[in-house]
DNA sequence: GCTATCAACTCCTCAGACAAGCTGACAACT
DNA sequence: AGTTGTCAGCTTGTCTGAGGAGTTGATAGC
């Protein structure tokens, strides 16, 4: 699918690239909007929409009757973005050092709600991995994953899974359609290893067998 | 009623509460824009750049004849900003995560780059930890800690190390604070440790002296 | 030296006009 | 029936002109 950009998106772009270039340095001040809509030949709209683009990314901040200035030198990292450049084995091991820190201290932390967090999920895995749809499938997948790594307590690592779960999601459906035998979703008993160890509050156990399960789908993609 | 933000980025966390409330669902499409403009009673190149914020944000994108659809159900994570709210140790287990699983990978895909790398920001770090001002040493610290990252050759690693440097730069800033002695500055032979087992291509031993000096840092904290 | 005033600058908001693009309905054709 | 062409009515995109509101720095007066 073809997209033309509109001016005001160009425009923004040309922006971040002056900024990117050093034309204005941290903190520094833009000049007007009639002058930058002069400048690049555009309407005087179009500059403020490309300005409340930017500002928007956190890149710059206007503040009415001094001007706009710029507060960061490039865009915040669009993880997203960064994500489905990377290869997925880069990701993968991303991953894998995120769940498996998750999963050791997971079975020092776990909660009686995270435990019944393992079966209602581990139960969802069990029943989609037998006849469900494929996206049914993942989502069971990824609940339960993203239950073990709750259980961690850890806000930073919790954030950092979700920022992958996009990335994820995509991977997984990717290798479900070069895998008609199902054979990976055989890999049950896997999980509940996992929960099992966080169960019996075995750290290294638990980032053993996290370890493994996911060095065995690293394995198979790569 | 004085009006702290323009009547523009109100009406973005406006849109955005409704998103959230699940008043529209994700891709789903809004109200025009003159519709919008008069339910909240705002003119339409308000309500225009209310929504080139949130396109800046990765939550709307306008298609030109089609509409503004939603692409996400809430902005993006400022990781700047969930890394400034999270628990200093929070964040130290994070980095653990990310730097332990680095190390391993380094082990076994260090380049001889690497190692001189290793060699100039070890030595770096060494002559700061003499005499050299806070700053020098947290960088020159700094620098060693993304060398190991960098030796795994893991973009995705990189970039999660990365976003945590400023947040790491500002805790030790701290952390000096209350170290009048300095007594932290002499844990160099750690330092060297990490170097030497990756040298030695030791995976397993890389990353236990890593996860070793990073959880002695974040007992000195906690 | 200090303060009050003010003019010039800035962004903020609105309204109106027209261009450009998309969608669905319907007619015409194969 | 199925496909294609046309078009009206919607949408967003862009520009312009006008006035409102806030900031800044120079200047006059003390």
């Amino acid at each position: 699918m073809i997209r033309r950009h509109p001016l005001a998106e160009q425009a923004a772009e040309e922006l971040l690239r002056r900024i990117g270039r050093g034309e204005w340095a941290l903190g520094a001040k833009l000049p007007g909007e009639t002058t930058l809509a002069a400048q690049l030949g555009v309407g005087r709209s179009t500059i403020r929409e490309a300005v409340r683009e930017l500002a928007g990314r956190r890149v710059l901040e206007s503040r009415q009757g001094a001007g706009v200035f710029v507060i960061a030198l490039q865009a915040a990292e669009d993880w997203d973005k960064v994500l489905r450049k990377a290869d997925i084995t880069d990701v993968l091991e991303g991953r894998l050092a995120i769940e498996t820190e998750a999963a050791r201290l997971a079975a020092s932390r776990r909660t009686p709600a995270d435990l019944k967090n393992f079966r209602y999920t581990l139960a969802d895995r069990k029943r989609a991995a037998v006849n469900a749809p494929d996206d049914w499938y993942i989502e069971a997948d990824l609940a339960f994953h993203r239950a073990v790594v709750t259980a961690a307590h850890n806000a930073v690592l919790t954030e950092l899974f979700d920022t992958f779960v996009p990335r994820i999601r995509r991977a997984m459906i990717d290798m479900l359609k070069l895998d008609e035998e199902h054979r990976h979703r055989h890999d049950q008993a896997a999980h509940e290893a996992i929960a099992d160890a966080i169960r019996a509050k075995d750290p290294d156990l638990a980032a053993a067998r996290a370890r493994e399960h996911l060095s065995a789908v690293r394995s198979s993609v790569g």
